[in-house]
This record gives C-alpha cells, sequence and structure tokens, in this order.
DNA sequence: CACTTGACAACAA
DNA sequence: CTTGTTGCCAAGT
C-alpha cells in the first residue's frame, strides 16, 4: 500500500496543507493561478503549488479545479479522473471555458493576496 | 547527503 | 503551434 497522508491530521503542516487552505478559499465560480497561490504564499513558487495540488488527492475536498495556470488554461485537467472533469465542474460554477481556457479570465480571476490577510507566521 | 520529479512562469526562437 | 532555456524549491527515493 502506498503511503497516505491526510494534511489536516498531521501536526506540522508542510508546504501542500497550506496551498490547499488557500485554494480552498477560492470563492464558488472564480479561478486562481498556481502563481497567485505561490506569491501568496510567498514561499515556494508556482511548481510548488502544482505539485501541491497533485496530493490534494489523497480524499481532501480541495476545489482544485479552479486553479489553472497563468494563462487561463486548464492545465490540470490531465490529472483529474477524466480530462472533461475540470471543464464540467467550471461550467457547473457558471465559469465559461472554450477550448481548455478560462473566458473572461482576467475577470475570473482571484489572488489570494488582494482578499486573504497575510500569512500569520506565529500560526 | 545527492539526485530526481513536477497540475508553473517567463522568456526566446 | 512547437521546442528550447532558466528559475524555482518541497518532497520523495
Amino acid at each position: 500500500m502506498a503511503k497516505k497522508i491526510n494534511p489536516f491530521q498531521k501536526k506540522n503542516p508542510s508546504y501542500y496543507d497550506k496551498v490547499f487552505e488557500v485554494t480552498r478559499q477560492i470563492p464558488y465560480g472564480r479561478v486562481s493561478t498556481y502563481g497567485a497561490i505561490a506569491d501568496y504564499l510567498a514561499l515556494g513558487s508556482a511548481r510548488m503549488v502544482g505539485w501541491a495540488l497533485n496530493k490534494s488527492f489523497y480524499g481532501i475536498q480541495v476545489p482544485a479545479h479552479r486553479v489553472v495556470n497563468r494563462k487561463g488554461e486548464l492545465s490540470g485537467r490531465i490529472h483529474f479522473p477524466t480530462p472533461t472533469m475540470m471543464e464540467e465542474l467550471l461550467t457547473q460554477e457558471g465559469v465559461e471555458v472554450y477550448q481548455h481556457k478560462v473566458v473572461d479570465f482576467n475577470e475570473r480571476l482571484w489572488k489570494p493576496a488582494e482578499h486573504l490577510p497575510p500569512v500569520n507566521p506565529e500560526d
């Protein structure tokens, strides 16, 4: 059996635990980017976010479908159970997707750094 | 400790 | 559209 982890049970949250928390803050019908999340966390990089999100399929409910790359492309769709699931989920939330890209991406974009309080070192 | 892996970003050609 | 490079850095092996 592959080793499974559940970040919400861990005493010391690691990098991707923070990524999950931020991702869960993305409002319904909005999207965010790997870069925006990385920027909010002020550590790691966009790669870390994608890599972390990949770990989100350990049974945790994370709206990973609301995270796209900087162009608004659904680059993560291939990691969902089905390649169309990410697009369909967004469509159900009212986010139009055309050829694997979010329509009006700039208006749909939700940056954690502009809506969430700064990260508290003491937390 | 050394090495590899990435759902990225930004740029060049 | 494609193929490159460089930077990024936690986690896995």
